[in-house]
DNA sequence: TTGTATGCGTTATCAC
DNA sequence: GTGATAACGCATACAA
């Protein structure tokens, strides 16, 4: 057994313990635990405090994310997972939740998922869940019931946990009453055509088709668009030819859909938004820039995410988040433009 | 002390561990350790190593990170540090970048940097490579070279080690290039106005101004354009109030500048490229898809991060990655549209 | 209020 | 060829 060292400074090269710390601190390394982790530091003599956080400060000290996980059963880490879709303003989400995730003393790890990656027992995320063991996991979608279930069984809570009102529900809802309003009766939702599988889509296109159902209107009809200006006539004129004249609205995946198939329906002979509208979704400020202006949903990325951080509170005790989650009708919002 | 289960399956509830799979297969932790590393599997009799392989898979026993970390001195993650730009086809970026790094047996770790984060000792960076151990780190940008040797030297090698020609640099001259061919001799670069602190746009920049100096072209101007009409016209104004009056090729820090400066260039009654040039980068295929058709830089992603491949595998001496390293003039190329 | 002993799961060293 | 044992750094129940 090797005499830990009692006094002075480790061994350059070697990486600082927490016996170190004690070692210069004078106290045992329970001290140096319990005070770092603030634990029960009103237990101890102030000017204890004091020695440990200035013997910590001055060695640099910093924990091990290995001993600290391996003794608690858990890591500190909380996975961010990323469905596989394409996602314009995709870092302001990222950074939000990153942000919320550390106040709580979490460290983000981003894992963005493959294409038709699910399930399979043995998948990308389920693999990093089992090896890293996190202290939660953070859906971003695409996340299936049986995978949350296992995660949730096998190690961590998923969050989160009240599916609060999908967003995606809230933005097909949007565009729809949108263009409703505007005259439009017959929608049309355009995905966008890619190899991805695009969970966010299919959830916008099925509140679109809900609420023609409750408004009475005709089915909206369903089109892929490339991004790429032959494709993208190709697809709208294909989707004009299924309609029977009426002016066509156009609710689209992204503003690059939009932007798409607005510069095709031009080129079509179309002239908006007298003979169809377009709306796009994501506010990127660029359909703002272009002309003609890109009517489109406005969302702000730090907001949509505010509710997880309520679920980091609720399920980590953290200090309790003040202020109340913004409603979805202040996240996201239609900018009009000039496509409808 | 408690007694480890020598036989039979672990209680329900805890995790597997290695001996458990010991004790299903008859053998010790060691033996385990052994083969399920593929360390000296040589060694050992065939018909061990398929009871144990047989033991794990029917367990479902997956190594712990953190006992793995801690043994080990560093853990089997490697960190991506994402610079805080904005960029559009990032996503891409990461994709291939994880799909080398897991062909290695390591997992990514996505970390995103904040505004304004360098040096300050304490910064996020630094805090998770020494709380997490990673077994390297890969610098997308925007590292300080005061950060990157401090890694180095307290835990882990950054990759890539060889600065490999900076794309950015590559890009900047693309611009610079093709609009000179095109007979603009005053050229610009506009940043995209924002908080963001851009390290890639001053590569890009720096790499035009070069351009210029080398065939003896004006200084190139700079402009800050906001992705809003009226800002970007102002910027698109004040930029020609700078110039004789000649036609000015404008390089673009992206797609959504780009398209911002060519409507903002027409608001102005300028006609392109009859009075002037702009040309992005990133080769969103967005500016494809409008009118008028965007000249821009595009770039494989998959084939950008390729070097860093071969950093990994003479690093961690993995399998040597297979094939050349593409040359960076077939990484990115000008896609000629009509703003030039 | 502080110190001691032990366990977490893995790998490495050495004895058999 | 295989097994026992000692770290690795931290947290925590328990003894003082």
């Amino acid at each position: 057994m090797s005499i830990s060292p009692q006094s002075g400074r480790p061994a350059r090269g070697r990486r600082v313990t927490s016996a170190d710390v004690a070692g210069l601190a004078g106290v045992s390394r329970t001290t140096v635990s319990d005070v770092l982790n603030g634990q029960r530091i009103a237990r101890y003599h102030p000017a204890t405090v004091q020695r440990v956080r200035g013997a910590a400060a001055e060695l640099g000290y910093v924990r091990s994310a290995a001993g600290r996980a391996l003794a608690m059963g858990r890591s500190d880490f909380i996975v961010v997972v990323v469905p596989y879709v394409t996602y314009m303003r995709f870092q302001d989400v990222i950074e939000a939740l990153s942000g919320h995730i550390e106040e709580f003393g979490f460290s983000a790890v981003v894992h963005f998922r493959g294409p038709k990656e699910e399930d399979g027992g043995t998948s990308r995320l389920l693999t990093l869940v089992e090896t890293l063991r996190p202290a939660g996991v953070v859906d971003l979608g695409g996340l299936t019931p049986k995978e949350a279930a296992f995660i949730e069984k096998t190690c961590c809570s998923v969050l989160p946990q009240d599916k609060p009102a999908d967003p995606n529900v809230w933005i097909g809802l949007l565009q729809a009453e949108h263009l409703h309003s505007r005259g439009f009766r017959q929608l049309a939702y355009a995905f966008l055509s890619d190899a991805r599988d695009d969970p966010y889509g299919q959830t916008r296109a099925a509140s679109v088709a809900d609420y023609c159902e409750a408004e009475g209107l005709p089915v909206p009809l369903r089109l892929h668009v490339p991004i790429e200006p032959e494709g993208a006539r190709e697809a709208v004129r294909s989707l004009l030819e299924r309609t029977d004249g009426g002016r066509l609205g156009i609710a689209c995946h992204n503003d690059e859909v939009a932007i798409a198939v607005v510069f095709a329906a031009q080129r079509l002979g179309l002239e908006l938004p007298r003979d169809a509208g377009v709306i796009g979704v994501e506010g990127g400020d660029l359909g703002q820039a272009m002309a003609p202006r890109l009517t489109t949903v406005l969302g702000d990325a730090a907001a949509a995410v505010h509710h997880v951080r309520f679920s980091l509170g609720r399920t980590y005790g953290g200090p309790v988040p003040t202020g109340e989650t913004p409603p979805l009708d202040q996240v996201f919002r239609v900018l009009p433009g000039e496509t409808t």
